[in-house]
DNA sequence: GGAAAATTTGCGAATGACTTGCAAATTTGT
DNA sequence: ACAAATTTGCAAGTCATTCGCAAATTTTCC
């Protein structure tokens, strides 16, 4: 494993909330080539050690953000996304898996990835 | 409403599939420019009349997909999508407002949307 | 209906996240 | 340590989406 890999994989796991590539590729204490980033992202994800999720705010845009992912798999979490300040609430464990099984029962598909996340105000800025 | 707006509403609804404003914009019996499609699926979005939501494959990319949704209001659809053939099924109308509210109680934040949907390979596919 | 005001359209250029080709640098296998 | 395999940095490219602006359409008001 590279040193660019140890450190994204290192600063993903350090981070309490899900970071974009442009994130870690501006974080000064990372310094690597923005490419660099990006290719290592998708290598982390493919090996189990992140995962990520697609979402779009009107303020910073549509940006792939990822999280970390215990090695030991099955950690698969879903977040509530404050569009004020910006902040993710980790909503816990998915609990899905029943229900996923139903559809994949009545529709005979395969289901291989599911997305969800909220969007709204948090507490603190409601106040 | 003008005869863009009209014509773009029209095809929505008259779509069993979600679709993209790229297909919109080049579907030769619409024939507008494409900014005009982009700016017209904002305005029925906001207006309540489509819903849309981001989706990534990776023969497409990353699009964001509209389809109809009943002037009425609250028909809000979740979706399967086919990796192969990349037909989207219709789960049906969302059925999550109890967790939801669970969530905003437990959380104490506000939910002003969600995202969910399933990625997978369909029946037909399968086969 | 018709003229002026308000909105929308088309076009071309810009944006911004993400990707890619390639030569140099690092890591790995023996 | 040496050669082979992989990864990195850089610069340029891609692609969905947005934007500025002048021309065209739609709405408002008489
Ligand atoms: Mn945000
Ligand atoms: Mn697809
Ligand atoms: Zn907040
Ligand atoms: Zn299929």
């Amino acid at each position: 494993m590279t040193k660019a890999r140890k450190a994204i994989l290192e600063a993903l796991k350090a981070s309490v909330q899900p970071v974009t590539a442009m994130m870690l590729a501006k974080e000064p204490s990372l310094s690597y080539d923005q490419a660099t980033v990006y290719r290592n992202l998708h290598y982390l994800e493919e090996l189990g050690m992140a995962q990520s999720f697609i979402l779009h705010c009107s303020e910073h845009g549509t940006e792939r953000y990822y999280s970390y992912r215990g090695a030991d798999s099955g950690i698969h979490h879903h977040w509530f996304h404050c569009e004020k300040c910006h902040r993710f609430i980790d909503l816990g464990s998915c609990g899905y898996d029943e229900q996923m099984h139903a559809w994949e029962k009545k529709w005979d598909f395969t289901i291989t990835d599911h997305t969800f996340f909220l969007t709204g105000i948090c507490s603190a800025c409601k106040a």
